[in-house]
DNA sequence: CTGAAAGCGCTTACAG
DNA sequence: CTGAAAGCGCTTACAG
């Protein structure tokens, strides 16, 4: 068992195992140039030793950095935690390092997160969460991300596009036709959207998506009473009140991701506003929590944690010409929150 | 601005500054033995320059490593994502990277991280969730620390005693008193808990604190009907299901977190049995989400995030000869899942 | 295939 | 107070 200690170097290890630093080097990078006889005996020395090489000597020598520094805009938002799993599980798998920092959905912050993150030299990042629709924040994060990745960083990125990197790209806009379809078919006509932040690209995709579902059965877009606040429970919350007393003929609430829908919930049970009865709720995303609300809730389920497992398996291929995009895919979970649309006076 | 390009090193600033490498890297470290003046004005032109230092180079050179690592039991169960954010922020604040791994509530896979953060060489490790049962285990990992410790290194936990180092100390026990106490007020006397996996500390202690309860109040512990299960969502559905058949005359179901609570009230509400009117339900933590439940949840309040700043800030100060505690406080929070005893046949 | 040597960008004794 | 130099533990041309 290695117990701690003075700590075992390369040097060490080389010595140990009759060979030079640069061929024990070599053997455990696994870089070739050495006989495979060698580099066998060597690993098998490393490992009886219990030898793990100094990750900053290695990184200041000019080796791959094997950290990633993942930027999510809030780690105690079921969404972003979900995601960060699905990054850990492969890093652990990989023997990565994952360093993680808020953006706290502020572009400005985020910037200065990216470049403390470049300056701190880990090999890949990741960013997860919504765009802005500020072009020119974006356009610096993107010339920022370039010269990374100039410099041998690799870069992808979770929910947003224009950042020209390899992208895991939620179906946010389909994910918004099938709520806005089931509505529909449930009868809904009078339909509210509590809407995140309008600066956000993720915002602005799914409310498409509802507007374009809308349209496809003819019908205007007119009929869609949007209520932006913030992307949060507070903001459903705020978004709710608003709807309730500006728009109270509404029979829908679309609440554009799972957070907010909960907030909707909280103020709708508060009124003693009966849920599907009176009102039907859809959230977006399916948190793990969705399933136990009360109602439980109707959503479109992201595959969370797997999105985050391929940004970190889509960073870690060879870097291609074309920035990649992989598509999530969505399902939309029918739960309890959702009903017929209510009798005219009933 | 500072653009990508050729990295700035720390060379570049002392030239710029008209000063040795040397005077530079003082300087900027706040190290005595520089003239103010001469300090000021490297600080000066470091910051005109946008100067990052390399913190591979600066680790590998000597100096104290600026990160941190994490270790939580999994980084998507609202407990740790709130604890993890309030570690973020006084990151954040201080300059300080954090890097999280997961233990996965293993305690062989956590002496596995903890192990490798060693040898990546962070300069503060800090471990969140409960400790084992197993006196090998801790005591393996108590060695490890003190290890860590001897060569530098600074070490906060939380929720786990026996480590020999800092610790943030949640009030478990007494929570479970207060727990035991507002059920026993309510009239309850057949009390079922929904506890997690045995081997763990944070159980047995908010366990006792129940029992205690039942005790001070002149009631033998054989009232308690205990099972085991996952200190989780499912495990609390699973207990839930055990007890309901075993222990069917309960009218309170105590469950050790709100993990666990969340599946107690999943399958009550599957089973049609009202809560609190048949069944009072309790947690512990108060996660976000417990105000949202139907029934809202009654529960222990641990203030999750504070307890991550509390652990950081510890981490920071100079060690002391004996490790500190700072005890966390609970409030019990009652909401609407806990009620008077049912009428008898009622 | 293998090794001796330079170099990565810092920090810290050691002189002055 | 200030600077020249050694050294941290690796990787990678460069020779052989």
């Amino acid at each position: 068992m290695p117990r701690p200690g003075p700590r075992l170097r390369l040097v060490d290890v080389a010595e140990r195992a009759g060979v030079s630093l640069a061929t024990a080097s070599r053997a455990l990078a696994g870089r070739e140039g050495v006989s495979e006889e060698v580099a066998r005996h060597v690993r098998q020395v490393s490992r009886e030793l219990g030898y793990v090489a100094n990750p900053y000597a290695r990184t200041l020598a000019g080796g791959a950095s094997s950290t990633v520094g993942l930027i999510v805009h809030q780690i105690d938002d079921p969404y972003f935690s979900e995601i960060a799993s699905g990054v850990l599980q492969v890093a652990a798998e990989e023997g990565l390092l994952v360093q993680i920092a808020h953006s706290g959905r502020d572009p400005e912050n985020e910037l200065r997160q990216l470049r403390h993150l470049i300056a701190q030299q880990v090999g890949i990042i990741l960013i997860a969460g919504s765009g802005y629709d500020d072009p020119r924040v974006e356009a610096e994060a993107r010339a920022e991300l370039a010269g990374f990745q100039r410099s041998g960083g690799r870069v992808a990125v979770i929910g947003r596009h224009a950042l020209g990197v390899d992208a895991v790209v939620p179906d946010n806009e389909a994910g918004g036709r099938a709520i806005g379809a089931h509505l529909l078919a449930l009868g809904h006509r009078r339909i509210a959207v509590a809407a995140g932040t309008p600066g956000l690209t993720t915002v602005a995709d799914r409310l498409a998506g509802v507007t374009a579902a809308l349209a496809a059965h003819g019908h205007s877009p007119d009929d869609l009473a949007v209520v932006h606040s913030d992307f949060t429970r507070d903001g459903g919350r705020v978004a709710t009140e608003r709807i309730l007393h500006h728009h109270p003929e509404s029979t829908a609430i679309i609440a554009l991701n799972d957070a907010m829908a909960i907030g909707v919930l909280s103020v709708l049970r508060s009124r003693r506003i009966p849920v599907p009865e009176r009102v039907s709720v859809v959230g977006f995303d399916d948190v793990s929590v969705a399933a136990d609300l009360a109602p439980s809730l109707t959503t479109v389920r992201l595959p969370m944690t797997e999105m985050g497992r391929m940004a970190l398996t889509l960073a870690l291929k060879p870097r291609s010409t074309r920035p990649r995009r992989r598509s999530t895919g969505h399902t939309l979970i029918v739960r309890d929150s959702t009903g017929p649309v209510p009798a005219p006076g009933g």
